[in-house]
RNA sequence: GGGCCUGUGGCUUAGCCUGGACAUAGCGCCGGGCUUCUAACCCGGAUGUCGGGGGUUCAAAUCCCCCCAGGCCCGCCA
């Protein structure tokens, strides 16, 4: 709706003014909409902007379908403010459940993220990328798309083999209440320290690899084993974290099913491939200066000619193939899409987001630098139990434990994405576990206090007429919500969606400190409670993309 | 050496792609507000060479060029 105003006033001043952009902005505090196409005009009419302006707001308030919005010159600024109007529609639009649903899409979405390999436990850096990727594809699904989320297995690579080495070769028993991927993790520091002192185990653990391409059963069973043990950690940290995939695609899979034998076999063809010892493309022409090599010498293929065979696959079944990956991924990622562009396939795209690092320095699992999401959850649940505890003193034991578990799956999740993919973070305990505002519990928040409110309101005749400054305010950011979730799949950035939810709780933390709601009387209470049930509605659906639980009481 | 990303008050951060009205907010600091709808809150104040320099433009945090600093990448690893 918001987007058919836009283009309604848009039309309007290219039909006015007569030129081809109309300059058309958010007006910020000014206004809901602004233009300075009167800048532009100033040459070519030889006239002072102030002036254009003007005349332009007397043109465009004689035209019916700007009837009922306020059009006014603020120097060279034309600024277009809704009218009353259009806050009542709005205002219906989101008492419904599901608001800000967008039309239904047929454009099947693949969305892959998180794809950790499977040696240890998910750390900080690692769920940057499940909550990225998690709150996109809750994104897409509001947005109206068929989706499907997977997550890619590397369970052929050196890392496996060597905690496959280590687990024949080493005292490996798990030890009483160690997780499975723990249990991994501690294996695979412990075999490394081994390769690192004995040359020959190298050459052990090149054996195993060989042996699991050429589908040795006993090997490849071994690696299965390791690699499903990890994963059930997996599940485990990413079900704490509300993180879901529909679907795990294994990487040896490309293997034993011909997919990756084929694609190679296609990419012998092309004129950039060079077959030496290795086979290899050339793709210096697209500005790319390294081989990109698909075969080794020894026959054996590489993670690229997998990796190539799963996104053809990909692009078989869906429509639209997205990948969640770390920013160290930025080149493999730029030789995948120009290959595939090559083949003629269809090209993934991309989200690729910065590093987590450790006061200290760079995470390493092999090193065992890293701090894992699940003592982050555990340490976070009990700050969280603290806090509630000092509270509600009144409430039972579970009901605390139930409202610590949420308001620390919001701080996780909301304290990683409302920060930009693209900045490099380090991770600070402190900041992880403030509550405060610019959090998810501050959110959370918010939304409990218009539910408590509504609570205790009973029943009430809806109302959408809304008249002091701080309801229009309120109604006007209730509107963008639509828009936000709009924009978060088109530019494939969900801290949009954060930076819009933590505003929308200011906002109405600002109107409730201002509005007496439940002391209110007759109409003026039902409008009131009306926008309460709106704004209770769209922090509702806004904590829930975000997959943070929109609890009712804190 | 080359490529990509980042650099915004003491700290963290939005805005940058799509240039425009006093640069967004949080933490911290100073001063206020709970016999009143949940104070995980609200209101007010101090704090900024938007890394540095040049350029384009009526207008630059935003676009272009150069430089500096930090991160990542440039493997017959994944």
């Amino acid at each position: 709706m918001l987007h058919d105003v836009y283009t309604t006033i848009e039309t309007a001043i290219k039909e006015t003014s007569g030129t081809a952009d109309a300059l058309l902005t958010d007006g910020g505090e000014h206004a809901d909409f602004a233009s300075t196409v009167a800048f532009a005009l100033a040459k070519q009419k030889k006239q002072a902007p102030v002036k254009i302006a003007q005349d332009l707001v007397a043109d465009l308030r004689k035209r019916p379908e700007l009837s009922g919005m306020t059009i006014e010159a603020k120097g060279p600024y034309i600024n277009f403010i809704f009218g009353n109007a259009y806050v009542s529609e709005v205002l219906k639009a989101a008492v419904q459940p599901g608001y800000g649903n967008l039309e239904k899409k047929t454009t099947r979405v693949v969305l892959e993220h998180t794809s950790a390999n499977p040696n240890g436990p998910l750390h900080v850096g690692h769920i940057r990328n499940s909550i990225i990727g998690d709150t996109l594809a809750r994104a897409f699904r509001k947005a109206g798309y068929p989706l499907e989320v997977q997550y890619y297995v590397n369970d052929m690579g050196r890392q496996i083999a060597i905690v496959v080495w280590g687990f024949d070769n080493l005292d490996s028993a798990q030890q009483t209440g160690e997780k499975e991927d723990a249990h991994i993790a501690r294996i695979y520091i412990a075999a490394n320290r081994e390769i690192e002192k004995d040359e020959g185990i190298t050459q052990q653990v090149n054996t195993l690899m060989q042996l699991v391409e050429n589908g040795d059963p006993a090997t490849v069973k071994k690696f299965r084993n390791e690699v499903s043990r990890c994963l059930d950690g997996f599940r485990v940290t990413m079900k704490d974290l509300n993180v879901a995939h529909d679907r795990f695609v294994w990487e040896s899979d490309f293997i034993r099913n011909g997919d990756t034998e084929r694609i190679i076999n296609k990419l012998k063809g092309m004129p950039q491939a060079h077959e030496d010892e290795t086979l290899y493309l050339d793709l210096s022409e697209f500005g790319f200066e390294n081989k990109y090599v698909i075969r080794r010498s020894d026959g054996t293929s590489v993670y690229a000619a997998r990796d190539l065979a799963f996104h053809a696959w990909k692009g078989a079944n869906f429509d639209r193939i997205i990948d969640v990956l770390g920013a160290d991924h930025k080149l493999i990622g730029a030789q995948l899409q120009c290959t595939m562009k090559i083949l003629g396939e269809k090209v993934p795209e991309i989200v690729y987001f910065e590093f987590v690092s450790l006061p200290e320095g760079s995470m390493s699992t092999r090193a065992g630098k890293f701090v894992s999401a699940d003592d982050l959850i555990t340490e976070i649940r009990k700050r969280a139990f603290d806090e509630v505890t000092a509270r509600r003193p009144e409430l039972d034991e579970e009901s605390r434990k139930a409202i610590a578990q949420s308001v620390g799956l919001a701080a996780i999740r909301y304290d990683i994405v409302k920060v930009s993919p693209e900045k490099n973070t380090i991770f600070d305990w402190k900041e992880a576990l403030d509550f405060e505002r610019q959090s998810g519990p501050y959110i959370q928040y918010a939304h409990a206090r218009a539910c408590s409110i509504l609570e205790k309101a009973g029943e009430f005749a809806e109302c959408y007429d809304m008249e002091t400054e701080q309801e229009i305010i309120l109604a006007k950011q209730i509107a963008k919500f639509p828009r936000v979730i709009e924009k978060v799949v088109t530019e494939l950035r969900p801290h949009i969606l954060a930076t819009y939810a933590r505003e929308l709780a200011d906002t109405f933390n600002t109107f409730y400190h201002f509005e007496p709601v439940l002391k209110s009387e007759g109409k003026i209470r039902d409008r009131r409670l009306t926008l309460v049930k709106a704004v209770q509605n769209t922090i509702k659906e806004s904590l829930e993309t975000l997959g943070i639980d929109a609890i009712r009481s804190m």
